[in-house]
DNA sequence: AGGGATTTGTGACGGCTGTCACAGAACCAT
DNA sequence: ATGGTTCTGTGACAGCCGTCACAAATCCCT
């Protein structure tokens, strides 16, 4: 995301933040916590999530390298919102609040980079939203976060492959459903023709189709 | 919200974009529209919405004077998401993209205060998919609207007292249910005495009663 | 390879709520 | 005032889906 700077900027950015490798399940950081640092995501994923008090999970996003978590908290100096987990080893580099304050201060391009950041992270939650209140059904929830996934992976390609690396229960708190309802609704979708399973590939054979269910 | 910049960011602001007056029920843009300006709310109020093909509506926030509409499309260059429309008449300021763009380009600063905004734009769309997902029931979310308005209007007053201008289809669409279900939930409301309605005037009674419904 | 933990598949049931239909109320413009 | 339009209130009904319960399959770790 910070990485077309010019050279100056550029090199002021590697001098701050520190690398840290974090296994499998660790937690980054909290909702709730205090936000005192960025963490731009180098290689693995990490799944943002909340969770209500009678223990119902959203799932928001799976955050992938090039993501910065923790930049609107960080610049409006609020504490975070989500709690982010990582799926996989993971190698992430966290800078402080205070320098990549400093950092955006210095460089003016740097913080239309970061608003441009934020604007992707607004209508990216603004798409959660959308699609939660505007289908109808728990499949058509479903079929939604199906083609993101699938346009995200096969960018331009002609065959929407993808591997659904997310338990069924995952999905079923990205798509705000039931656990059981997500099993039954792949199980539709493929007796329908719609996609095709193998292990943990996952095959998108009618876009449309999904897409008429998604509404 | 461009409100706290220096003297000279201030005038510079103040040099560009074009003020106009919008009646009632005018559409300041539309999903979908190419992005061609921003627009600055001065007085009055506007309601931001998006549509599905099948004719459902949700409501995503209602602007209030200082908020600013299309930032996130301005600056990373893509279309309108949402529709906004005014519920009463209207001053607003337009600013031309390339003019809006080339003033934070020119102050640092002001680019620091877009991020902010995008920032707490994000977090109120955050907001809005979890209070979609995570309350289990219509009148949950319903709940969760209303303490939202009430701490947004009484903030600090020992009152939550706020006058609601929406009719019921307009609440409906921002709790993610239907017209009748919000009827009788404020109905029952009302018997609860968690609130009380008198005309368009809201008085929530026990902000822990909805809390404790919303979840 | 074995055994425990996690994940997936499936049936039954019940409640929430979306939809339809209509009646009364309120609002508005002439 | 008056007629029309929008808004609100309410009943009936059906269907989606969340929950519970349990069985089968799979994964994973030693």
């Amino acid at each position: 995301m910070f990485c077309n700077l010019d050279g100056d900027a550029l090199a002021d950015f590697e001098s701050i933040g520190t690398q840290m490798h974090l296994p499998k399940g660790a937690v980054v950081f909290q909702e709730a916590d205090p936000c005192d640092a960025a963490t731009v995501i180098c290689t693995g994923q990490v799944k943002l999530s909340c969770t209500s008090r009678d223990g119902k999970t959203l799932i928001l996003k799976i955050a992938m390298p090039g993501d910065v978590l923790g930049l609107g908290a960080v610049i409006s100096g609020t504490e975070f919102e989500v709690t982010a987990e990582t799926i996989e080893p993971t190698l992430v580099k966290k800078i402080r609040r205070a320098d990549l304050l400093g950092f955006l201060e210095r460089h003016g391009q740097a913080s239309m980079h970061a608003a441009k950041a934020l604007s992707e992270e607004y209508k990216a939650a603004f798409f959660d939203a959308r699609r939660l209140a505007l289908s109808a059904t728990a499949a058509g929830r479903l079929a939604s976060v199906l083609l993101d996934w699938g346009r995200m992976a096969s960018c331009g390609g002609k065959e929407m492959r993808f591997t659904l690396g997310l338990t069924h229960e995952e999905l079923a708190n990205l798509a705000g459903t039931s656990r059981e309802t997500v099993t039954r609704a792949l199980g539709r979708f493929q007796k329908d023709k719609l996609i095709e399973i193998h292990g943990s590939s996952l095959l998108v054979l009618s876009p449309q189709g999904l897409e008429h269910l998604s509404a």
